[in-house]
DNA sequence: GAGTTTGAAACT
DNA sequence: CAGTTTCAAACTC
């Protein structure tokens, strides 16, 4: 009866470090984090194999690794056709299946909702409380008590009590198209160069009109060092930083280095960057972009998780643009730098969110000297 | 660690 | 698509 002590695999992750979050030791990522669904980073899948979406693992986007205590499990990288194949056929029932399940419109919440009816959403058994938001109308609860937030009885209203703040919790968190309006940025990030601050662009304003929208009042990190082919639009966010942001670019050896993570998963230092700490373990594309003799091709909604410990000084973020060039999409990397309260011991989660717009071209990057540094 | 409870996912 | 079954995690003891 093999378990998945024998696999040193993670769809994305690739990580020979099979604890997702080293720093907590034999600690969950419960602890301080809510990982997307997996959070405990393991399965203990006994009859579903690991190929349906009770098993946590999967249903993460990772593939099992030596932590997991499943059995018969074929969710492993060596079986990555077959997992590719079984999630196309998990996501012809929900097409959602795979994207994350906490969302943000004006507050975080659980993208499915619950339909708890004796745990009064006050324990794990809920969904919405274990990813540490609180329930909103949507939610089909009974007696909801969630402690980080009451689903409102009022169905046209989106207040939520926010009893708990949450804030050493991190959660994966999508901007997903609400249709609604934000108190922060609604526009797409568009980036204006000479002001490094976002501009007006029609592109933005079609966005808007598609519903798409940036709420997170991230700016967009310039793109790294040259002006784009037409790309994707997209979106970085984070949750816990409202500190300025401080970039740098890539060079052509780090974006190539990305390359090589996103399409063999590698465990490798991301991008090189001697500032980052973290580790790519706690990359994810999920879904991923697939790669075919490396040229990438978006699956339903593309996106990055990043989660690692704060620490000071420390660059912990990047973005991403992609590029679409004669059919074929390539990928650049930039770091996004932060200040960050230290020693907060808190976990950041970046999404990464693609539109599927084609746009024009991003504006041509300042001059170098107009990175700064704010460690 | 075994057994129970719970709600999501899968199935009919 | 509503009801039922299966499943694995959360929880209790």
């Amino acid at each position: 009866m093999a378990s998945c002590e024998d696999s040193d695999n993670n769809m994305n992750e690739g990580a020979s470090d099979s604890n997702p979050n080293p720093s907590h030791g034999t600690s969950s990522i419960n602890d301080n984090d809510s990982n997307n669904v997996n959070v405990n980073g393991k399965c203990n899948c006994i009859k579903s194999q690991c190929v349906k979406l009770y098993c946590q693992c999967l249903s993460a986007g990772n593939f099992c690794n030596d932590n997991c205590s499943c059995k018969n499990c074929l969710n492993k990288e060596a079986n990555k056709d077959r997992v590719k194949q079984i999630k196309k056929e998990i996501q012809s029932r929900d097409p959602h299946a795979f994207e994350p399940k906490v969302i943000v419109d004006q507050v975080e919440r659980n993208r499915k909702g619950c339909i708890c009816r004796k745990s009064k959403c006050k324990t794990g058994y809920c969904s919405c409380f274990s990813f540490k938001v609180g329930c909103y109308p949507h939610c089909q609860c009974q007696n909801c008590m969630n402690t980080y937030g009451v689903k409102s009885s009022s169905s046209g209203s989106k207040e939520q009590e926010h009893v708990n703040d949450s804030n050493n919790g991190s959660k994966n968190m999508e901007i997903m198209d609400n249709g609604g309006s934000s108190s922060q940025s609604n526009h797409p990030p568009v980036y204006d160069n000479s002001a490094n601050q976002l501009s007006e662009n029609p592109d933005a304003r079609a966005d808007d009109e598609l519903g798409n929208s940036n709420v997170n009042n991230v700016p967009m990190p310039m793109p790294s060092n040259q002006v784009a082919s037409p790309y994707y639009d997209f979106a970085v966010h984070q949750d816990h930083v409202d500190a300025p942001y401080y970039y740098q670019p890539l060079t052509t050896v780090q974006i190539q280095s990305s390359r090589n993570i996103f399409t063999e998963q590698q465990s490798t230092n991301l991008f090189g960057d001697p500032n980052w700490q973290g580790q790519s373990s706690f990359l994810r594309t999920n879904p991923p972009f697939y790669y075919d003799n490396n040229v990438a091709e978006p699956s339903s909604v593309p996106r990055i998780q990043s989660s690692q410990q704060y620490q000071p000084n420390q660059s912990h973020g990047f973005h991403q643009q992609v590029e679409a060039s004669l059919g074929r999409m390539a990928l650049q990397h930039s770091f996004l730098r932060s200040s960050q309260q230290p020693n907060n011991g808190d976990a950041t989660n970046m999404q990464l969110h693609l539109h599927p717009h084609l746009h024009g071209r991003w504006p041509s990057p300042p001059p170098i000297d107009d990175y700064e540094e704010n460690d």
